[in-house]
DNA sequence: TAATGTGAAGCCTTTCACAGCA
DNA sequence: TGCTGTGAAAGGCTTCACATTA
């Protein structure tokens, strides 16, 4: 195997290819053909083997790849080998969906503290985190915490961008289109499922739209 | 101008632009050049000429273009000039969020209907629409909807995603993983967050990740 | 034999440079 | 002069074919 710098196509797809994988593997299975992970995901089995080939080399010819030996590689890759702590400012109906959602602990994530600047909310348990007061954000600074949920609605979510990257936050999944990134410092995930459903319509055949 | 096949990078990138546009527009621009565009989104300048290059000559030399005219042909390319009907199932925290999300207007989007499977949700109000039985998921085929969104959990997302093109559903915005895409009939884009926060430590410089 | 790993071809997108226009 | 629109070059990803290996 020689060295690459792996795609960035690739890298989008390794979290699909590891909760398939995990979930191989808590089925006790131990190896798994390309052509068969292929049909699981719906892709091509040459784009999996060359996804692979980026990073080493797993297989075995006959057999197929080695689960656990990919699963451990592409959690290297990712950064998911060690435990992530993340905040999350914002426990409205979405920021709750968040708190309580379990999809995160096979990724390595772990919300740790949750902020609000509702009195109601505040002292209250969410998905087994307290509400904290989001005036006292700066004391996320002395907690190590690398990554940050944003769910505030859209005017708070300048305020709230700023101080999440001033306390050193290095990673924010940010649910509000509503804030410049600015300085270049964070990595900026943002979800807009407005825009995301917007790509929709383009996809569907015009007959059945609803003239209106 | 000659006709060209719309990249697919480009469609991705028009809801973008679109919603940059609707809001300059509301401020009550006029024209805009495409560098400033560019500034604003953090993008190439020459990337935004091209990209409205595939689809006509809106601008003018010395001036920009021309934010209406614009905003009217994005429109009508997404299919986003007529309404969208969705329907929304799956009234949990995540679900109550997008019934009160209020960034689908601009895109043209109206949510008609939710249902959900918890007698206790039935028959009550989130966000102005009245949640309906699940059961009765089949009333949707008579009342022409062609959009849906899926905010169950894991466990019942099948069921509703099997459900929904059983109606004559053509697109689904799906928060859930955890549904089998088998037939090709509709349009399926997949949000899930997990997935999504995985993709950030790769990008975060390492040192500042906790180890455990 | 069955399946991997990879060089090379093909295709699509981004980037560039510049002609042309208001 | 300032900015658009576009052909062409450059770059990157996907697809393919096949040599290779257990």
């Amino acid at each position: 195997m020689k060295y690459h710098k792996i795609p960035d196509e690739t890298v989008q797809r390794l979290p699909i290819y590891l909760r398939c994988l995990l979930s191989l593997s808590e089925q006790g299975r131990k190896t798994i053909p390309s052509h068969n992970l292929a049909d699981f995901l719906g892709v091509n089995h040459w784009q999996i083997r060359k996804d692979f080939s980026y990073f080493g080399s797993f297989g075995t010819p006959g057999t197929g790849y080695n689960i656990e030996k990919l699963i451990k590689q592409i959690r290297k890759i990712l950064k998911l080998d060690v435990v992530h702590k993340a905040v999350l400012v914002g426990v409205g109906n979405l920021g709750s969906a968040v708190l309580t959602y379990p999809g995160f602990r096979i990724y390595g994530f772990k919300i740790v503290a949750a902020f609000d600047n509702d009195p109601k909310k505040i002292g209250r348990k969410v998905g087994g985190i307290m509400v904290e007061d989001a005036s006292n954000l700066q004391t996320l600074r002395k907690r190590k915490i690398d990554l940050a949920i944003i769910t505030v609605p859209c005017e708070a979510a300048q305020e709230t961008f700023d101080a999440l990257v001033k306390v050193g936050v290095t990673g924010i999944l940010s649910f509000s289109p509503c804030h410049k990134t600015g300085h270049k410092k964070p990595k900026v995930i943002t979800i807009d499922i407005a825009m995301d459903l917007a790509r929709l319509p383009y996809y569907i055949p015009t007959s059945r739209v609803a003239k209106v």
